[in-house]
DNA sequence: ATGGTTGGTTACCAA
């Protein structure tokens, strides 16, 4: 089984480029984030012809939204609202094995990493916090489950170009990754990345449009991820990163992480 | 310390 995540930063803009990336990896489910596309606009057919004909949207207008694109077909599929809004952050579905696939875009936080002066930081900890408390709650780390998405956190001082002129930057903030680490901890997930390229090798997932040159002055940052719970961890086969993605015809920022679970 | 770019909408906001 092959899943592919990417912030595709609009599909109706990038349906073509989304396409390219299903033909080059061929994966068995792809999940976006940042749509940015009400559910009735979505460009459902462009998929379906290229062989994906399991679509579930969770959309609205201007901002946010995620989807998955599936050959496999959904046993059924759930969204779930969160921090008492309903601004398209998350979709999941089970599939017929029982694998259960969450796929969230975490809010991007802002750029003050003060809480009390910026109320965007403060729904990103929140955010993550009411993921946490939810799949305590709800799961167990011996259910069979994967999480992906634009988490929009850096942990690893491997994950940014440099930890040191990062730390106070959100998405690479101590505060920011202790949240992540909780939530690491409440399902026992493991990040797949990082089990098959450990640190302190550096991997990257975004460029800031804003930094020219991204490809050679390459200051990125990992924010995008695939976990999954310990009993998938052994079929784990491989992960990796379409980087060439970033530097094609108006490209999103992101570009798509996938990992190979082998047999189930 | 600052500004750089992009997308969607609306006359700017979010990233």
């Amino acid at each position: 089984m092959r899943i592919t995540t990417w912030n595709i930063n609009s599909v109706r803009l990038r349906a073509p480029l989304a396409t390219q990336v299903l033909k080059i990896l061929k994966p068995d489910v792809l999940c976006l984030q940042e749509t940015k596309c009400p559910n009735e606009l979505f460009p459902y057919e462009v998929f379906q012809e290229v062989g994906y004909p399991h679509i579930c949207v969770n959309g609205m207008k201007g901002y946010n939204g995620v989807a998955l694109i599936s050959r496999i077909p959904f046993e059924k599929t759930n969204i779930l609202n969160w921090v008492g809004r309903e601004d398209c952050r998350h979709i999941s579905a089970v599939f017929e094995d029982g694998i259960e696939l969450h796929n969230f875009y975490i809010p991007a936080g802002g750029d003050e990493p003060n809480i009390e002066k910026n109320e965007k930081f403060d729904h990103k900890l929140k955010f993550i916090t009411e993921m946490t408390d939810w799949f305590s709650t709800n799961r167990k780390p011996t259910d069979p489950m994967i999480l992906v998405g634009d988490l929009n956190i850096a942990p690893l001082e491997c994950d940014v170009w440099s930890h040191k002129q990062l730390l106070k930057v959100v998405s690479h903030t101590p505060i920011e990754v202790d949240h992540l680490n909780r939530l690491m901890s409440a399902s026992d997930w493991i990040d797949t990345a990082r089990y098959l390229t450990p640190a302190p090798k550096k991997l990257f997932t975004w460029w800031s449009y804003r930094s020219r040159e991204w490809r050679t002055a390459n200051k990125g940052r990992r924010l995008d991820h695939i976990w999954v719970t310990p009993l998938l961890k052994q079929k784990i086969v491989d992960s990796g990163v379409l980087r060439d993605a970033r530097g094609w015809e108006k490209p999103s920022d992101h570009a798509p992480v996938t990992t190979d679970l082998g047999q189930f």
